[in-house]
DNA sequence: CGGTCGTTTGATTACGATCAAACGAAGTGG
DNA sequence: CCACTTCGTTTGATCGTAATCAAACGACCG
């Protein structure tokens, strides 16, 4: 789990002695449960330790826009270590197990450590990344290409946790989530998603989906993975 | 223009003498200079010392999302001094005068005085709050929607930095620009701002806003500044 | 004085939303 | 074990918001 962040920068030994040390509470959680609450004073952050979790925001309207999805491993939520009140939710998408930290340890970490300091505010970074990414994707983006630019996208990042091989995966979410992810409808998803699978550029059954040809998905969905920012690594 | 950075994280005397003894190199910029492209692996990461600048992204089919606004005082692209290439471009808005900092010195001052490495980290985490905000401002909201909702950060932020009062204030972008920002085009933009003055919540001339009244416009804009973190300063 | 850039307005089109309904799978309870 | 509910997926029909295409206007600039 600490292996992302040991990308993320050179850790010394202590560093990493520092951060396995941090103290922690670790809890079940089940599938749509909520770890934290838009408008919270969270006192804790989250580390997801198995399953996948997302964060959302709801508008005034109703209406939910995903803004990220978490895997294994993913510090969900390092904003509340040191902002004050969460502005968004993060919920389960599966079942897992959350190890919550107190925010103070963090804090605590940062000053008296600040190659982890480094190595988390590179990770919160990249997080920002995928942010402008959807920012784009949502804002200015076809629904087709919306939809193949987020498949490539967890593609990729699954595979990079081990979670996938192949460009085959199973679909953490369900079709009216990923319609919230992308701005679109689920009935609109389902239709992209069939006429997707007509073209031949992926296949599917129930939640699991393989890109058949991914140089076409590749270009259908203007993806780059760039922003994934996989290369990068703040030697200290 | 480390006023800001001192709401983010009580800094002591000498972290503030190490902020001010940044090396950097001044430049003057004219309205439209490229300060980073998209994919470049800058060396350097710049500070805005007056004017405005925004950063965007093109999609293939030659689309252009505005991802943020940023204003005198603000350390424009962070994320440079830590990830290896850039993601995004960074260009001028208006006039205006940028320091340049090496990557490096940003990296050496966050490891050498973690107050100031919370700091900025805290300033990128206020920026990827903003991000998320824009995910669901174009994904989740309807024209008249987004562009209230603009206009009401855009009056809180540049109020806080003293560029407005009484919600009064110059828009520092055409419509165009602005259009970018939603995720709309300008002339559908241009006919809402028409409506909105037309029902008196706004009233405008050439790029001078004024929003007449904050309560409709809040309410029409779904906005809570929750997200601006304006009350956020994580204590050493 | 033309020329460019940004704004404004009009007419038409189209993409995705909405409304509606059926279906299958999984889970629940009698 | 089967009826029944619930949830997610699928398909069809219609609607509406914002895009697109087009053109005129005003301001500023060289």
């Amino acid at each position: 789990m600490l292996r992302k962040l040991e990308r993320r920068a050179r850790l010394g030994e202590d560093d990493r002695d520092a951060l396995l040390a941090l103290p922690h509470q670790l809890r079940q959680v089940s599938a749509g449960a909520h770890i934290i609450r838009d408008g919270d004073r969270p006192d804790f952050c989250c580390l997801l330790l198995s399953g996948f979790a997302f964060r959302h925001k709801i508008t005034g309207e109703g209406g939910r826009q995903v803004l990220s999805l978490h895997l294994a491993g993913d510090f969900v939520d390092l904003q509340n270590g040191l902002l004050e009140v969460s502005d968004h939710n993060v919920q389960m998408l599966t079942d897992g197990e959350v190890a919550f930290v107190p925010r103070e340890a963090i804090k605590a970490l940062a000053l008296a450590r600040p190659a982890v300091g480094v190595a988390m505010w590179v990770d919160t970074l990249v997080d920002s990344s995928i942010f402008r990414e959807w920012v784009v994707n949502v804002g200015r983006r076809d629904a087709r290409t919306r939809i193949c630019h987020i498949l490539c996208e967890f593609s990729l990042r699954l595979e990079e946790a081990g979670l996938a091989k192949h460009h085959r995966y199973e679909l953490p979410m369900t079709q009216e989530q990923l319609a919230d992810a992308v701005g679109l409808t689920s009935v609109h998803v389902n239709r992209v998603l069939r006429q997707l699978g007509e073209e031949g550029l992926i296949s599917r059954q129930k939640r699991s989906i393989v890109i058949e040809d991914w140089a076409r998905m590749r270009e259908a969905g203007d993806f780059n993975a760039r922003y994934l920012h996989y290369d990068t690594c703040a030697a200290a």
